[in-house]
DNA sequence: TTCTCTGCAAACGCTTTGCACGGAT
DNA sequence: ATCCGTGCAAAGCGTTTGCAGAGAA
């Protein structure tokens, strides 16, 4: 039941302590942590861990196409490992991302004017129902 | 024909040269500059801009909604004058941003699953047509 | 005078880079 | 011995903040 550890082997990846213990906490979340919050979330499990260990282990599983970076503000990147099918919703009050099903099509266009379309990403941004209701 | 001026005007901003010069800059481009693009193409015009002026007068045009900021990656934001309408496309590998026309719904869902949506935002990446051909 | 706008300088936050240590092969 | 992974420390880069001076009302 080692998801984490098959992911990295089938990826060509070494299975380290720290890349397994990143990626089954990337797995588990549906909250598309930040770098911050992934060390703030594993520093309890290995105290020597180190930001500098989680920005080269998000690079190499970017690069492998294990996970994928989402860019919402200018600032700070967050993480998840459930590319395509969804959009993500961004409550400009309190910060919170949310998944969206992707109402319309599923399968989008791969060329458009003679540019080739590899990634689609699709952010939704106004205040989420607890906002709103609270 | 002082477009820019005008907008500032209706919108209840003092024009001052400063906010004239950026927002008539950032209606001729269609390329969706960075802060730093804007310095470096004005700062001939006025030699004593500083980027804090920039960041001042986008933010208050953002938030008047005369502008708006696309965030592509984690680092710089870029700013637009035409909000809605078009999607972007992000080339991967010499960095240009172009506009799309948005092929699907014109008028997205205005609420989803109890959520208030404000604004939407999609970008494609790939590789555009001049880096493909050349 | 008071209020607004500008811009230098410093601080800030996220990310990357340089480098050295330790472990595996 | 070399190679790889980790992590401290410092640098880098875009942005924000503090503050003071100039100018308008």
């Amino acid at each position: 039941m080692n998801n984490a550890k098959r992911i990295l082997e089938e990826n060509g990846i070494s299975p380290s302590l720290q890349r397994v213990i990143i990626l089954r906490y990337l797995l588990e979340q549906s909250s598309h942590p930040s770098a911050e919050q992934v060390y703030q979330a594993l520093i309890q499990e290995i105290p020597t861990l180190s930001k500098t260990t989680i920005y080269n282990t998000v690079k190499l599983f970017s690069k492998k196409g294990i996970i994928r970076q989402i860019a919402l503000y200018g600032n700070e990147l967050h993480y998840e490992t459930q590319p395509g099918i969804h959009a993500h919703f961004l409550c400009t009050k309190c910060g919170k991302i949310i998944d969206l099903i992707q109402p319309e099509e599923e399968s989008f266009v791969k060329e458009c004017n003679g540019h080739l379309i590899k990634e689609k990403e699709v952010i939704y941004k106004g205040i989420c129902k607890d906002c709103r209701e609270g």
